[in-house]
DNA sequence: CTTGCAACTAACTAAATAGTTAGTTATATT
DNA sequence: AATATAACTAACTATTTAGTTAGTTGCAAG
């Protein structure tokens, strides 16, 4: 990805984990930014630092290491999410946390959206029969937290604190939205005026105070002053 | 992109505009499947029954192709999306008849909504000034169609149709609102639960009824039944 | 200190793929 | 019917890129 301009001597001493560590951390932005077909292994080797029969060495083929970064990403998102979704009490509460882990997850690492949005389409081609084989692990990462968080959205609306809602149409929704707050589209984002620049801060409130309003039924926060609210 | 089964003699007779349609209409499914790196220039030709030569007959190369597809696929748009704002009357009619008219132009060719999600990246990266020379020429085209659709926005709040919202970063959450609706996600979607798949349709009315909700100021519809609303 | 092995590398190969070239054919115009 | 030209093609080239190979080097255990 980025022309790294002639990368120093290399890493002072041996260490497999830390070696291992840097050519995830290498692929994971390389394949975010140009998707598995467009990202360049020698790329990736040289902005690890590192030899690229190394990636070989450790991974089996550009496909193996496209789903080990996917499978990293999907372990750091789900302990976050899953933590999150525990730790609060209440529907409420849990989905505000819910969101608010996601905005820190995918604040952290802006990577880690594009790279969700690729494996949409990865997982669309699976499941369409065009690749079989790829992609079966991390289904079940992800979809026991989905499952679970589609249980306090069931909950919400059993007990009234959520309008009546098409659970299973909306959540997507819900997902979709933290991503958008977070990556931002630049098309709108920055092109209808280059002075009406959105800050981070501002789409992600606008996008609770959004959801907010679309999903209590008590909107007691309204939508004037946009403040944070949650935690950071 | 489909790997067709040994496509037959060739087109008819000889016509210049056919024949370029059809590599603009191959390359577009061929692009929204791979991405622009991803894609492959033998294929498009195959698909569309074509010499590859003639790929660079009518275009200059890969680049300029896409680029191509692209334009096409935002005079498409930018033609349905104004003529809905210019036909509706009074600031809620117009948000609904722009969404509409979105759903049905993407809803019509899904292929849009997955190039559109790539060309978020693209514009990103020309903005971040890593490719510069790179797609200039559609900001003409969907900026003026932006800017139209903010000041619907702006006139709903003003005359209290709409709650009083952080214009600028609500409007990118709602276009990308209709996207998820039209395309779904599939992680969760379907691997949430297999029996629990979600008709584009229900999606559809979910993504409206969650925009009315967080939007109205009155909101007479409400949540409960589902019903599609809008047109068709 | 030597030996066994994991960690690492320079230099290669095979295949895929964007792009070209030197032509051939259909068709509209005279 | 001759012909100019736009539409089209088979077969090629150059380059890029995933993947390999045959080895070298550091380090920890004996």
């Amino acid at each position: 990805m980025k022309t790294l301009p002639a990368q120093e001597p290399r890493r002072t001493k041996r260490d497999a984990v830390a070696t291992k560590a840097a050519i995830v951390a290498a692929a994971l932005e390389e394949f975010a930014g140009l998707g598995l077909a467009g990202a360049r292994i020698d790329e990736i080797a040289r902005s690890a630092r590192v030899n690229k029969a190394l990636l070989y060495y450790y991974f089996e083929s550009k496909e193996h290491l496209y789903q080990g970064v996917v499978e990293q990403m999907f372990v750091a998102m789900t302990g976050a999410l899953r933590a999150a979704l525990g730790t609060a009490d209440g529907p409420r509460e849990k989905l505000l946390a819910f969101l608010d882990a996601n905005f820190k997850v995918l604040a952290g690492k802006p990577a880690y959206a594009r790279l969700l949005e690729q494996e949409m389409d990865i997982v669309k081609a699976f499941l369409n029969n065009l690749k079989p084989d790829t992609a079966p692990k991390f289904f079940q990462r992800i979809a026991p937290l989905l499952t679970e968080f589609r249980a306090v959205l069931e909950e919400g609306v059993k007990c009234g604190v959520f309008r009546t809602i098409d659970i299973d149409a909306v959540l997507p929704l819900l997902l979709m939205l933290v991503r958008t707050a977070v990556r931002g589209i630049p098309l709108a984002g920055k092109f209808i005026s280059p002075s009406r620049k959105v800050s981070a801060q501002r789409r992600r409130a606008a996008a609770i105070d959004f959801i907010t309003c679309a999903l209590f039924t008590d909107n007691a926060q309204s939508g004037r002053s946009p403040k944070p609210g949650l935690s950071q």
